[in-house]
DNA sequence: GACATATGGTTAGCTTACTAACCATTTGCC
DNA sequence: GGCAAATGGTTAGTAAGCTAACCATATGTC
């Protein structure tokens, strides 16, 4: 009574960051053979279906800003996943194209994303799949209007 | 034809990290008058529920590692939110005590909390915040067992 | 053509999360 | 009682994400 009825420190909200950090541990759990982490793959994936993406290009397309992919490249450079090469038309800007040691790689990859996804998604009729889909795209749409307003 | 159909990179999983993101940008926005984190206001509530906590209990609660909590913790008291006080009866424990400083925040959090969900959940019914919530609830389930087998 | 502004990337420094390795106790078993 | 195993915390090192501040080059306007 004193207390206000307390509500369980267990909302939508940070359950969703759990299974996000979940995901994450069992990403890395199959990819390890690989030593690839999940946003990795992710990156290397883009630039198998769309070579010589910038580094621009490449943070929109994952939706993180400029700087996390300075750095992600930095790590699959150093690791030999991919090249930097210079832009033809714009000395700014940076071209990325994936290395003979990628190339092998990216299909299997799919394998291992469909795998994590399978463990997630167990037990979910298509239907409940397209309906968490759905309901997170909206989710997600919300917050991301929702920055600028006030 | 030469690609195998060329799943997009956008799947469930990425979805969902995508999401779990931007609830971690739009909370720091909402609750940046106390310098707080999300992270750091979920270790708040908790103590708040239930003061004495040892890091232990609070890993489990929050459900990450001890060595999050370690770190979670250090900038907490450094802070001064808590302080670290001597388990009574196991030395090598220590229990958690919010200070006074604390006391009269964590009431308004819940409502920062509350404002980062209503943007979250905007145009979603009862009835879908609760399918959201049971549909995440079991890939947790999922998850979280997976890690054993093979 | 010159100067202001926008854009591409990087560096520095922060939080959160992890594994691995390590102390210090506590517990359990003989 | 004594020793092995379990438990509570910390340290070191890494990845991912961010903001702020900064170069260098492009672009747009006068």
């Amino acid at each position: 009574m004193s207390k206000t009825p307390a509500p369980p420190p267990v909302t939508v909200t940070s359950l969703l960051m759990e299974v996000s950090r979940l995901l994450r541990a069992r990403f890395r759990e199959q990819a390890q053979d690989w030593e690839l982490t999940q946003p990795q793959w992710l990156a290397l994936a883009h630039l198998n279906k769309t070579p010589g993406l910038t580094q621009s290009e490449l943070a929109e397309r994952l939706e993180v800003s400029k700087v996390t992919v300075t750095q992600l490249v930095d790590r699959l450079e150093k690791s030999g996943w991919l090249r930097r090469e210079a832009h033809e038309s714009d000395r700014r800007a940076t071209r990325l194209q994936l290395t003979d040691k990628a190339a092998p790689v990216t299909a299997e990859l799919w394998r291992v994303g469909a795998v994590v996804r399978g463990q997630a998604l167990a037990g979910l009729s298509a239907g409940e799949r397209e309906q968490l889909e759905s309901l997170l795209q909206r989710v997600k749409t919300n917050l991301s209007g929702a920055a600028a307003k006030e």
